[in-house]
This record gives structure tokens, sequence and C-alpha cells, in this order.
DNA sequence: TTGAAAGCGCTACCAA
DNA sequence: TTGGTAGCGCTTTCAA
């Protein structure tokens, strides 16, 4: 004889409002306590009971408040994920990945770009540390390591991916850039190159780990790189890709001797790499042999077929999904993890001869 | 001599827990209402009040709980995207502008990808609706308007982009599918083109629009075309994009008279159809001239540069951006918008003779 | 200009 | 097996 009583008894859903627990215990007679067992699967519920709740939340398409959950359990069910371009194939295919893998879990993924802009990657960070995301998946753009104090300060679990920061003792879910290196330039050996040059990334891991493995290649075979055949790709956005590409190899083309045989960072400037090849007047692979980096163009098509390390960001995704519920399982800090996904070289007409 | 005694005196964060606004309000002896105004910029606050608030707020990188001020504002301060695919460049490009547009406010993206699956798309949605998001954007997978029907019920405003419902009143931004049609189609009679076929997409708004626009094109200059040179695509996924294509076109091709021109419904079943002519040992544009639609790939570079109809897709996300936040600035149902944006030919050398 | 009280929808805890 | 009570962190309302 209390709430069961007062002035709202009508059943069914108040006007335009969303069903509550509280609407569907008082049309049962029950407490909002059970009606949130049943919800949850609670073990101790008579089975009258729970098909009794369940036919009624049915039948009024409950759903239950997300916030007023995450106030009380602290968790979000949200996985936040920060990328510096979601057009990049690389990145698109990581969330995508991600979405599927965390989908049956019951989580939900925001997704932000920083726009290769540190202080926006910074903004986009504090942002999901507001909306108390349960853990976060960071390709960072930074060149410091700042943003992941705050990160630390809210005992949020991250995971870095793509790039790394020498270190900083984080989880990372990434391509073993060294391999890429070794890979790209052991081919290019073996088809018969003897001086190849290196069009290396900006100052990144990624970028880093790369020539790594090129210097590598070479000094396992004896060879090495003349300086000038390490070529930096322009530091400014639009320098970078297709026109950055195109105005390097310009210059390495007026070295001597000239190369045979090019690395690229990526594919984009890979393809500004063969145009500046083919307008010169000279031939791919016969003259000049091109390997790019991410295998995500579509690369069958091209005027001259290109030779890429596939990163495999499908694999990545799912392991950087699984550290991820990892994580949230855990509570407590978990001594950061390592997890290098193994390049794959697919060989097209750009470097087979 | 009430608020301030207790036990937990102690000023700073508790051990490991986000600050709140007790917190704050405990250490200046202010109470948490005062607070909240503040971070609000609520007027009636003293100015050194104001000030020495902030100031703490900073100092303890204080952050709003997000779940408790939905709870009862109601408002999440997010926008739930659902897209068929995050890996295909308009959507991608479309998230991405989005994303952008509504970053300055203070929004958040939840995106989702129904992978092409009514049933996913139908589930993810729940999904959105459960927590609640201010405004959904929904590139639909669906044959039938059901999914739209439970949004309706919860008085979430939404938004159908790229892909509409006839006799559905809904928001809607996209391309003028039918102008894409024209278009191409004029383009290629424009090249002296005289049997010009057309590879159409599955049963949605965008293929029949574009086909629409392909007839009517033709019709303006007194052609019509043979019903076997209107070609569908396969259905199963697989068969769509550059198998189909090429599959397709190779039934083109054993048709009399054969096309010499083609009008394809995107750029992968465009570069599907080019492969199939080459490979039977026509040429690009002198035997059949081919155009295509999205104008994402890298179509400078391919073995024969693809012209293409650009969607804009970068308009379509911002003008969805702007009519989201406009929706839920205006709390009631507002009356159902159409917002075309135009497409534009990119001529390239797959069509130019 | 400031704050006490109430309560958003739900879950944790413990008593019945 | 069921439910009463308390309270998550915040905003709303209204009184001081």
């Amino acid at each position: 004889m209390n709430s069961n009583d007062g002035n709202e008894r009508q059943p069914g859903p108040r006007r335009g409002a969303p069903v509550r627990m509280k609407d569907i215990a008082r049309d049962l007679g029950l407490s909002t306590v059970t009606i949130s067992k049943v919800l949850r699967g609670h073990p101790d519920i008579g089975e009258e009971t729970r098909r009794r709740v369940l036919k009624r939340m049915e039948d009024l398409h409950y759903q239950p408040n997300f916030a007023a959950r995450a106030l009380i359990t602290g968790r979000t069910w949200t996985v936040g994920l920060v990328v510096p371009d979601l057009l990049h194939p690389f990145f698109a295919q990581v969330a995508k990945a991600l979405s599927a893998a965390i989908r049956g879990q019951g989580y939900s993924l925001i997704i932000t770009s920083s726009e290769e802009d540190p202080e926006l990657e910074q903004q986009e960070i504090e942002q999901l540390l507001a909306r108390r995301v349960d853990v976060m998946v960071i390709a960072s753009a930074q060149w410091t390591v700042e943003s992941f104090r705050s990160i630390e300060e809210q005992r949020i679990p991250y995971i870095l991916i793509d790039r790394r920061f020498a270190g900083l003792p984080a989880n990372f879910v990434g391509v073993d850039d060294e391999a890429v290196g070794m890979l790209a330039t052991n081919h290019l050996i073996e088809q018969g190159c003897r001086h190849i040059a290196h069009i290396r990334g900006p100052e990144t891991s990624t970028a880093l780990g790369r020539l790594e493995g090129f210097r590598r290649a070479l000094a396992a075979h004896g060879f090495s790189a003349l300086p000038e055949h390490i070529a930096p790709i322009g530091t400014s956005g639009d320098d970078r890709g297709e026109p950055g590409g195109y105005e390097v190899t310009q210059k390495l083309l007026a070295t001597n001797p000239r190369p045979d045989g090019i690395f690229c960072f990526n594919d984009p400037i890979a393809l500004g790499a063969m145009r500046a090849i083919l307008d010169a007047g000279l031939r791919i692979p016969e003259d000049i042999a091109v390997v790019g980096c991410g295998n995500v163009l579509y690369s069958d098509f091209l005027r001259v077929p290109l030779s890429s390390i596939d990163q495999d960001s499908s694999a990545i995704g799912r392991h950087a999904a699984e550290l991820a519920l990892t994580l949230i399982a855990a509570k407590g800090p978990v001594r950061p993890t390592t997890t290098l996904v193994s390049p794959r070289l697919v060989v097209r007409a750009s470097s087979l001869r």
C-alpha cells in the first residue's frame, strides 16, 4: 500500500518517455530490484517471475539506460579509438576489425580522428577521458609522450597501435616494422638490384623501424646504401603522399649511381615514385624496381601493378580488441604487452624482373 | 559545521577515483551547486568565486561525468553513425566530415558498421537507441522500413544518407542520383558512343536513381538502351565489386551490337569492366569508353585512368552534421528535409576520345 | 549571489 | 526468492 497507489497508476509507457524498470515493476506488482536482476540474468529469480518480466520487457521494447548503469557501475561499455585519419585504409581497416571484435561483447566504439594534429589528438583524448571510456586504443600522431600521462592519471587502460614511443612502457599492437624493411629490401636484392634507395617516412617508430630493416638487410648481403639514397619525405602534410614521392624521386634519379630499386615508406609515396620514373622515360621494373608498403590500394589495377608489403591491419585490429577486453576484465594495472604482427610481401609487376 | 566535518576531510583526489564536484566544493567551502553553475557558465556567480572554482578545476584536472549529466538532462552529447562498410572510402569520408563538423560542438561520434547485413544493422540501431544517442545518421542496408519505426518510437531524430526509402518521410542527405546517371550518360553520348550499356547496382534508391538518369539522358537524345545492355550486378556480396564487374562485362561483350560505352554503378565494378575489356583484346576508350562512379580510387594511377562521377562525400557528411545539430536543438519533431548534393564529372582517359 | 533538497534510472548490499 | 534502502555524480528548483 505504498508504491502501488499514487496518481500515475495507469500502465503502459508515459507519453514519449522511454520505458523504465520502474514502469515494468509497477505493471507487474514487483520491485525494480527484481526487474534489474532478471535483466542481468541473476540466478535467484523464480522461473515464473522471470518469464513474466521478460515478456513485459519485450512488449514494451524496454531498453536499459546506459547512463544510469554507467553512473553506478563505473563502466560505460564503450571503447575509444583515436586515429590520425579515418580515410587512410589502414586505419579504416583497423577500425572495422576492432568494431567487429567488440560488438559481440556489448561494447560500442567511439571513433575520433586527430587529423595528424598532435594538439587535436590531445583534445580528443581528453574528451574520451571525460566520457570515461573503458579502454582507449590510440594510433598517435604525437611527438612527445605527454598525452599518455593524463590517461595514466585517470587509470584508464590504453593501447597504442601502429606507432610506438621509445621509453614508454605501454601496451602496443603493431606490425614488425623491421621485418617490413627487411622483407622489401631482401626482395629487391633477390631481384638483382644493387643500388637500392629508400624513401623514408617522418620521425616515427614505424619509419625508423623500416629504415633499420632496410639497413640490416643490405648489411646482411654485404651492401650498404649511399647517404643520398636514403631520402626523407617532406614533413608538411601535403608533401607527404603521392606528390612528395614524386618530388623526392626526381632527386633520386639525379644521383650517381642512379638507384635500380626503391623501397618506399608507403604506397602513395610509391605511386609518386613510379610516376616520376615513368615521366623520366625509364621503365619499371627493368630500370628501377619499386616496392611500397600498405597494400591497400587497388594495386592490381595500376599502370604498373605495385608490389607492396601487406601489414595485415585486420589482425592488428583483432589483437587490439582482444587485448582491450583483457585489460577491461583485469581491473587493476597490468604489465604492458607488445604484440607484433608479421608483414607479408605481395609481389606484383613493379618489382618482378 | 555540517558538510565540512566528517572524516574524509583531507583535500586532494581520492586514491585513484576521478575528481568530483563534491571534492572541489569541499576544498573550497562551497556547495556542489555553485561548482555546477561555474562549470556551465551560469551568470549569477561572483567573479571571485568563479575564479577560485576554475582554478581548482584546472589544478585537479576536473572532468565532468558525462553519465551523471546524461542521466539528468537526457542528452548524451553523442551522435550515432551506422554505415554498411567503414572500409568503403565513401562512408569513411562521410564519417570523417561528420566527425569534424560535430567535434567543435562537444559531440562525439559512435560509429557502427552493419557489414551490409540488414539484421546486424537492426541490432546496431537498437544498441545506439539504448545508448540514447542524441541523433542518428544512417546509411542503411535495409530492404524494408521496419528498423526506422523503432527509432521513431523512441523519438530520437535520425537522418538517412546515401540510400533512401520510397514512402518513408525521413530526413535525407545524399547525392542526386538521377543527375549522376545523366552526367555520365550525357558525357558518353558526347564522346560519340551510340550503344551505351549500364551495369546497374542492387535494388536500392541509389541504383534506381542512376538507372533512371541513364534512361532519361538517352531518351533526351532520342536513343534508348537494349534490354540486354542494362545488366544487373550479382547480389551476393562477392559478386559485387570488381569480380562482379568483370563477369557481367564478359556477357556484355557478347551482345550484338557490342556496347561502345559503359556506365558502371561504381568504381570497383568499372575496374572489373576495364579488366574484362582489356582481356578481350579491346581498347579503352577507342573501342569501349568506361565511366565509373565514386571517384575514390587513385584513379589517376590506373592502367587506364578511370573517368568517374564524384559524389562529394565530404559535403554529404557536412550537411548531415548540420542537419543533425539542428534536429537536436529543435527538441520537438521537425518536418523532414531532403538535401541533395550535386555530383561532378571527372573526365580521365577511360572515356576521352 | 549562494545553497538545501529532491531526484534522474539504475545497481549493490543486506534483510526478510 | 524477493525487496527496502542507499547512493552513483550531477542538475533543477526554489528558498534564503
